[in-house]
RNA sequence: GCGGAUAUGGCGGAAUUGGCAGACGCGCUAGAUUCAGGUUCUAGUCGGGGCAACUCGGUGAAGGUUCAAGUCCUUUUAUCCGCACCA
């Protein structure tokens, strides 16, 4: 047979679909598998290479768990709200309903061209009435339940665009639209109260199956600190500054305060500090700065000393300067610090700058020369001197501090509020009715969705509101609760919303009652493994592990965590090994490949790549590997008779029907499949295969390249699906062999191989080692110090 | 800066997790097939030395642990990803 994939893949895929034979089963007694990708955002560009590697590695899975018998939910939906299809808008005057619906169309077409076996029966769209209908839906239980708050908050602000920016579209402080400077404004914004889900999100990773480095991530993106809050009264003691520290063993060697230059208690003591023009000028030049500059940009410290104004250091009651500097920040902590110059490298840096005293408290370092950050005995610390232990200088600290009452242990999390709303037009409507009488009214349930009035200007309003505001009829409103005249809440949610609960609504797609069935829930959820990017472990992945807890605490999903096994698929690089990008034109579009070579050797090269988690470049030639490898397998119709194989060759059949069952778990699929291309050259040697290992070859290949499989499946005279057939078996005596080969070293030195029986014992197979006669010379007449034998591997000889 | 990762032939990558470095594929060389290009087949392909058997060296760099290190430890360099309004 040849492989005529221009004819063979659209003939299978019509086939699939008109059989819907990945759709996922009724049959609640079956073992379920629940396979989740990241779903796409529908661009206009369409479909990108990144996308069919990041679905293949769970396609090849989840056809594997079909051939096992399994029940298996494989879905695929879109993320459609977000920028690109909102800024096309306003440059197009295309309705973002309009380019979203053509989009997916276009994106759903090109999915299926790959021959992946989603249940298309199950799709979602987030911008869907009926989706975001249950959006809102959990925002206002959150709301309900005190984790939806307003506060205020900095952001970039364009004044001649009069829009707010995010961090990436203010890089370097200008606009990226306009180049003018890009300004810190204070706004009212959304919060949903994540922080209070901290622990939880914590103490959840214990129970996951998620990598060791994306656990570490989250951990650190959480960013939990131990420490204490501690009192220091400033201004002739009228006032106290709260400061937050790890380090409250430390307090003796604080030699000043800094505080942060937007912190609300300068402007009470404008009065009192007699530079505060300064402070004013300071201000100023931070306020130009976004929050991500101001924390990489460490290397110069600047800061405005306080004239008048000044600080007590609680332990010790010495009077010490107080600054204000911008690498303290508003955000974490309390906004203001103790500087320990001796034990802190930014501490240590402003005081060389600034000329302020520094004092060793911990020993160890030389604090003239540099800030010494490790532990060891505390000194000229009063009632902590000659303690060595961290923890108990910490302890004795805190427990003296709360005594006093000037203090008190307290926890502290880098995870900061989640700032839950964007002044856009295309995103879920913050259900929420201003009312001049009753303050913040949520929508009630009955009127949901609430849906977007239909527009035809998208650009932002003035001062950076969203285009809803300019909407009279959708802005204004009665008061659900009072009746009285009232505003909508203009802003709407991020982009994140639509997709921090996605994966519970494919269970039930089409619910109208509520966002799934609680006994769909319960036999599909959790999901069993969840494949995405890298970049999105910290944030997507928390903020739906967040809001996936909080419908558990509320009684409306069945299991504390969602995902049970996350795993990550590395970039595909352009051929040049640099991101693929657009402006560097180095984009490969996953179609020409199918236009070239066909969807199975497009998803075989993928897989083959290399390490499925690492990043690879592009490499044209390597598709062409690819394709010779399946048509050589097109070519086993030719050579398979009924009887003829070898014993040789039965035996490697079973060992790669045990290495493409295991390497498929472990997500190794560039092994599997160099598995079945040595299977194929052992195949070649032997000249020979019967029609049954034909058909053991196709089924482990069917997962990586189905088309061609079931077009030789049929040929053989089969019928239906072999994707729906069994998954092959190996028998395990088959597998282990009778002899085996070892290496013989001397000094750890490689001088020969010998060959024996698996289960000979150390005492033979040293016979015969030093009877072999490339080591008997060797070792004549040498003292023999040691033997090493590992079964099945290595003998060493040490000699001298 | 902080956090996460990576580094192995000409190239993509393997290495049973501390046990024969370079599986598999690409590319390249030689030969065969073909009118030719492409395809296909056979042999070879980490580097140095040797006709060869063989031998010496070799996993970004420098140290260390061990009978044994690509793998563990310390230091270091380079590259990639994330850092909160990009999706």
């Amino acid at each position: 047979m040849k492989h005529d994939f221009k004819n063979i893949e659209p003939k299978w895929q019509q086939r699939w679909e008109a059989a819907e034979a990945f759709r996922a089963g009724e049959d609640r007694s079956k073992k379920k598998f629940y396979a989740l990708v990241e779903f796409p955002y529908p661009s206009g560009a369409g479909m990108h290479i990144g996308h069919v590697k990041a679905y293949a590695g769970l396609e090849v899975v989840s056809r594997k768990r079909r051939m096992e018998g399994y029940n298996v939910l494989f879905p695929l939906g879109f993320d459609a709200f977000g920028l690109p299809t909102e800024n096309y808008a306003i440059k197009t005057h295309v309705h973002p309903r309009v380019a979203t619906d053509r989009n997916i169309e276009k994106f759903t077409m090109q999915m299926k061209k790959l021959g992946f076996s989603f249940d298309w029966s199950k799709t979602i769209d987030t911008t869907d009435e009926n989706y975001y209908k249950w959006t809102q839906w959990i925002f206002l239980k959150m709301f309900e339940n005190g984790l939806v708050f307003r506060d205020k908050t900095l952001v970039n602000y364009c004044p001649s665009c009069k829009v707010v920016l995010s961090n990436e579209d203010s890089q370097g402080g200008k606009c990226d639209i306009c180049k003018s400077d890009v300004i810190q404004k204070s706004k009212d914004v959304w919060y949903l109260r994540i922080t209070e889900y901290a622990d939880k999100l914590l103490e959840g990773l214990d129970s996951v199956d998620y990598p060791q480095n994306i656990k570490t991530q989250q951990i650190n993106w959480i960013g939990k600190s131990q420490g204490a809050f501690v009192d220091f009264s400033v201004a002739g003691g009228k006032e106290k500054l709260t400061i937050y520290t790890t380090r409250p063993d430390t307090l003796f060697g604080v030699t000043f305060m800094v505080m942060a230059p937007e912190h609300p208690m300068l402007d009470k003591y404008k009065d009192i500090i007699t530079n505060f023009d300064r402070v004013e000028e300071y201000r100023a030049i931070c306020a130009k700065k976004t929050e991500f500059e101001r924390t990489q940009v460490n290397k110069d410290k600047t800061g405005v000393k306080l004239e008048g104004f000044t600080a007590k250091n609680p332990v010790n009651g010495k009077e010490i300067p107080v600054f204000i500097s911008d690498y303290v920040m508003m955000g974490y902590g309390t906004g203001a610090i103790m500087a320990v110059p001796a034990h802190d490298e930014r501490d240590y840096e402003f005081a060389r700058k600034f000329g302020v005293d520094v004092i060793e408290v911990v020993k160890g370092g030389d604090v003239s020369e540099a800030a010494y950050t490790g532990d060891g005995e505390m000194v000229n610390s009063g009632f902590l001197d000659g303690l060595t232990n961290k923890k108990d200088s910490i302890a004795k600290m805190v427990e003296y501090l709360e005594e006093k009452g000037i203090g008190k242990a307290g926890v502290q999390y880098k995870m900061k509020d989640w700032a839950f709303n964007r002044q856009r037009y295309w995103g879920e409507p913050i259900p929420i009715i201003h009312c001049p009488n009753c303050g913040m009214v949520p929508v009630p349930y009955d009127e949901l969705p609430l849906k977007l009035p239909n527009i035809d200007k998208f650009e932002p309003g003035e001062g950076g509101e969203s285009p809803l505001a300019k909407i009279d009829s959708f802005v204004n409103c009665t008061c659900p609760k009072c009746g009285g005249a009232a505003k909508r809440e203009t802003d709407t949610m991020p982009q994140w919303a639509g997709s921090s609960w996605y994966f519970l609504r494919y269970v039930d797609p089409n619910n109208n009652e509520r966002f799934a069935d609680p006994e769909r829930l319960r036999y599909w959820m959790p999901v069993d493994w969840y494949n995405g990017g890298m970049e999105h472990v910290t944030r997507h992945l928390i903020y739906s592990r967040f809001w996936y807890r909080f419908l558990y605490d509320i009684g409306e999903v069945p299991f504390p965590e969602p995902y049970l096994k996350r795993t990550a698929q590395g970039l595909i690089l352009g051929p040049d090994g640099e991101k693929m990008s657009k402006s560097r034109g180095n984009v490969i579009d996953p179609l020409d490949i199918v236009d070239a070579y066909g969807a199975d050797v497009l998803r075989t090269y993928i897989l083959f790549l290399g390490d499925y988690t690492a990043s690879a470049p592009w490499a044209e030639n390597g598709v062409k590997g690819c394709r010779r490898f399946l048509e050589r397998v097109a070519a086993l119709t030719d050579i398979a008779k009924g009887k003829g194989s070898t014993p040789a060759l039965e035996k490697q059949f079973h060992k790669t029907v045990k290495k493409v069952t295991s390497d498929i778990e472990e997500m190794k699929f560039n092994t599997a499949l160099a598995a079945l291309m040595t299977l194929i050259n052992d195949i070649s040697d032997a000249g020979t295969l019967t029609v049954d290992e034909l058909k053991t070859f196709i089924a482990l290949l069917c997962p990586f390249a189905p088309h061609l499989c079931e077009e030789i499946w049929e040929s053989l005279g089969e019928k239906g699906f072999l994707s729906l057939s069994p998954w092959p078996v190996y028998d395990e005596s088959k597998v282990v062999d009778a002899e085996v080969e070892i290496a013989v070293q001397i000094n750890g030195k490689l001088r020969a191989t010998v060959t024996v029986s698996a289960d000979a014992d150390k005492a033979s197979v040293l016979e015969t080692v030093r009877s072999c006669d490339k080591i008997a010379p060797l070792i004549e007449g040498k003292q023999i110090v040691k033997e090493i034998y590992i079964p099945g591997k290595i003998v060493n000889i040490v000699v001298r």
